[in-house]
RNA sequence: UGCCUUAUGGUGUAACGGUAGCACAACAGAUUCUGAAUCUGUUUGUCAAGGUUCGAAUCCUUGUAAGGCAACCA
């Protein structure tokens, strides 16, 4: 079974935002010959749809206004990082459909360049070497509404404070003994600007210079230059950056830096029923909360993935949000919509039964298999048809009968008709239950003059078109239904412990479910939608050759589901 | 009792001094061999008060509310 080459829907085009009118602008007027962007995570998680976001931005701008994107990673805390992130950002990035050729970068890469200007900056009377401990340092440093007092190693001479720093670099002191701070302004009503931290003493080896330092550049003093060394010319950020932005151009304008990038910030992507920090992503994987990173119910691109979503609905739904100033929270059902309305187009159609309830025709031939031919996607006749195999006994969901069923449900119940997909008209004449009173069986005929489903020639119609598999050939599959995995709207914002929050519905599995034949061959990250249930696709790690395993992606719409909840 | 930022239907956004539009959601109807999809229609909005202007969501003032900032994190 392959899927239809139906039509992909092209990414909506971008709509304007307030970001991609400057750069028009800056081009238009000559301040720029072209734009160069960057995306520059820090490799201490995995990426989420926050991160796809920040992506879809900044090589969608590159893209458009035909500048590059440069992959940078911000790797200045060696505490933090480990290569295990650098790869898997690469592969997320990639999937999402982006490319940044030959631009492949680290902050580490100009430690050479920061530490020579570091050495400037001291040589200029703006920067000492400071012996406060983090906490003295705290109260140097003032509060919100008192200026700060100066710390008492801020007049050193020139000379002590090279040589001093030449010995934080040759690793003659412990961590936190001393670090490297700008000389500012101690009382500026912008924190940021007393004093900050621009190198401190970590004796911890790095994911890429290994044992070469044991002084590592803040994100502060590395960021920026490292911007201007790529000559990027809009570096975009987020919201809770815009107060380091007076920091970040003042080390622009006292140090050589060979271009001027501007930083321009917007606002992070919130979700209804997640989180998205990476402190409270890493604590679900660390504490076993989720199977992984990958999890389905993870909001990382990696969990996405595995779920079945395509990187054409992500990158959809990132141009649907769009780019303001604005903290807002955007509503999950946004992303299934785009996962829904993306794969309606191209997943094949299948039959699949996760709860069975088994059906005995009893005016079918006891030994007779017919094979019932059926459209791989009403709306996509080039997809072609497969047959079914058809008999006495089949599986319906449960779901679909109700032994007394109240008028709006108009599924099977006794002495009810209904179609079966693509077969024949089926009538419920008894029930069979149980020891527990269970429906354990249903006994039926069928109309024969119905076959493929068709209205018969006396003009009968009926309320219910079912889907259904056949006893026989069915092949047993494991099916995992996924929920949200919290149970309020923003388990961020209160003072509540997040994990109190967690959704103990979130994961089902059905290790019950019957399947049409074909199903058994599906292969890895094929996606089909079961008719009438929702989209589903074959794990990549739980499979086995033979016995797939389905996630669900996302569920159909389902208005019954309204009806019945009230 | 600091500084900075933001405020448009239920939600996310557009309108760059000139008809408040789009998407999601919701609701109604049509259609349907998926209670899906599709089609048609409907409801709901410029935080408040002043000011400038022929004209203000847009500019100005004041207020209100929300968010960010006091790591040797990013």
């Amino acid at each position: 079974m392959t899927a239809p080459k139906a039509p992909l829907p092209s990414d909506s085009p971008s709509s304007k935002d307030f970001i991609r009118d400057i750069v028009e602008d800056d081009l238009r007027s000559g301040k720029h010959a072209g734009v160069v962007t960057r995306f520059p995570p820090e490799p201490n998680g995995y990426l989420h749809i926050g991160h796809a976001k920040s992506i879809c931005l900044n090589f969608g701008i590159a893209q458009e206004f035909g500048g590059r994107c440069h992959l940078r990673f911000d790797d200045t805390n060696p505490v933090k990082e480990e290569v295990e992130y650098v790869d898997s950002i690469q592969e997320d990035v990639r999937w999402l459909g982006f490319d940044w050729g030959d631009h492949l970068y680290y902050a580490s890469d100009y430690f050479g360049q920061l530490h020579d200007w570091a050495l400037q900056l001291i040589r200029d009377r703006k920067a000492y070497v400071c012996e406060l401990s983090a906490e003295e340092m705290r109260l140097h440093r003032g509060t919100l509404t008192e200026p700060g007092k100066p710390s008492p190693w801020r007049e050193r001479s020139v000379e002590e404070n090279l040589d001093l720093f030449a010995r934080m670099r040759a690793g003659e002191f412990p961590e936190g003994s001393k670090v490297l701070r700008a000389k500012i302004d101690m009382a500026h009503s912008n924190m940021n600007l007393r004093d900050p931290v621009l190198y401190r003493i970590l004796h911890q080896s790095h994911h890429r210079t290994g044992d070469q330092w044991c002084i590592y550049p803040t994100y502060d003093f590395a960021h920026g230059q490292s911007d201007a060394l790529e000559h990027i010319t809009h570096s975009l950020c987020t919201l809770e950056f815009e107060v380091h932005r007076p920091l970040y151009e003042w080390f622009l304008a006292n140090l050589p830096v060979p271009s001027r990038p501007r930083q321009i910030e917007f606002s992070r992507l919130s979700l209804t029923y997640t989180v998205m920090s990476k402190r409270k992503l890493l604590q679900l994987v660390k504490e076993n909360h989720v199977e992984g990173w990958d999890d389905p119910r993870m909001p990382t691109i990696s969990g996405y993935r595995r779920r079945g979503y395509t990187p054409e609905s992500i990158r959809n739904f990132c141009s649907q949000i769009g780019i303001t100033k604005f903290k807002g929270l955007t509503d999950v059902g946004v992303l299934e919509h785009c996962i829904r309305e993306h794969l309606n187009a191209i997943a094949p159609r299948a039959m699949a039964v996760l709860d069975p309830l088994k059906v005995i025709i009893e005016n079918y031939p006891e030994g007779q298999v017919e094979e019932m031919e059926i459209a791989n996607h009403p709306s996509h006749p080039e997809a072609g048809t497969r047959n079914l195999p058809f008999c006495r006994e089949l599986y319906i969901e449960r779901e679909d009968f109700m032994e007394d069923p109240p008028k709006e449900f108009y599924r099977l119940g006794p002495g009810r008709e209904v179609r079966l997909r693509g077969a024949y008209f089926l009538k419920c004449h008894s029930v069979i239950k149980g020891d527990s009173g269970k429906v354990v069986e249903l006994r039926c005929t069928y109309d024969p003059e119905t076959r493929g489903g068709n209205n018969p020639p006396d003009g009968r119609k009926v309320k219910a078109t079912m889907h259904w598999v056949s006893a026989r050939h069915a092949v047993p599959a494991e099916v995992r239904l996924y929920d949200r995995l919290f149970k309020v709207e923003s388990p961020e914002a209160g003072d509540d412990d997040f994990l109190s929050l967690l959704n103990p519905d979130s994961l089902k599995i059905l290790s019950d479910c019957q399947l049409e034949p074909a199903l058994a061959r599906a292969m890895p990250g094929d996606r089909f939608q079961f008719e009438r249930l929702g989209y589903f696709s074959v794990d990549p790690k739980l499979s086995r050759p033979g016995s797939p395993v389905f996630n669900r992606t996302v569920s159909l719409k389902d208005s019954w589901a309204k009806v019945k909840g009230q």
